[in-house]
DNA sequence: ATATGATGTTAATTTTTCTAACATCATATT
DNA sequence: AATATGATGTTAGAAAAATTAACATCATAT
């Protein structure tokens, strides 16, 4: 398991949250109702935290605490989460044109390599107008 | 708070217990009632256990598969502990130590400078015979 | 002056956890 | 082989914690 995902795992009860964040159970429930925080859920429905969402309820609470109201905060994490997404394209990209780059690499080594037993090199054969 | 204090936070009920370290409530409890942990507990006796609780259970798992039965790991967690004061009373030493050693210099600097207007150094008055 | 947004409070219900007791099952002892 | 012991399962009844929903309050913006 990952950082990620350890820091995601649903984990904390409600009572603890409320200790951990000094917000009543009102507070986090409201913030959830209006979509700032999305807790799993148990079997029976109860509320379960991750330290992300603990995260995510101390910022409220000072994004608040500066006099921005919710709708403010919802933007503030939607464009973040945008933000992210934007990010995470752009390194899918390198890493497509890393792979991509290994790949040529890989190719050129297989075709210009003289292998045991072959008489001359591919690239002077039939391939050769490929690689320059 | 320092990451010692965060390990020992008691956070989490036995629920998630149960999950993480896939025992029983039962099993749990038992080991709670045989002395091998000592869980926090809520004000209304409900147990809350820490990062170091769950360590603990999922060690006391690995020594029953090892067929350690809990008399020996209660043993084992003993000398562990045992081993473990000793340590601290090494360091306690080694680090009184060095602030004598510091205290002892700053008290011979202290006694040997000689300040602007002073006729003659200390040292060579009455407190000569101390410091050699 | 009124409407709205954020939070408090309360009640009834459901879920989770508690303790205590008895049951089971494997392993060690006689 | 029979019995004792240690570790765990199971159950019942009680207590604690969490849920939703509704209504209340209070500050701030219109």
């Amino acid at each position: 398991m990952n950082d990620f995902e350890r820091r995601n795992l649903p984990l904390f009860p409600i009572g603890i949250v409320m200790e951990l964040t000094e917000l009543s159970a009102r507070q986090i429930r409201y913030y959830e109702e209006q979509d700032l925080i999305h807790p799993a859920r148990t079997k029976g429905r109860q509320r379960l935290f991750s330290f992300v969402d603990i995260d995510r309820l101390l910022e409220i609470k000072d994004l608040l605490d500066k006099k921005i109201n919710i709708a403010g905060i919802k933007e503030i994490f939607l464009q973040r989460e945008l933000e992210q997404k934007e990010k995470e394209i752009v390194l899918e990209k390198a890493k497509q044109r890393l792979s991509d780059k290994d790949l040529r690499k890989k190719v050129l080594r297989e075709v210009t390599q003289q292998k045991p037993g072959q008489t001359h090199s591919l690239i002077q054969g039939d391939l050769s107008r490929f690689f320059h």
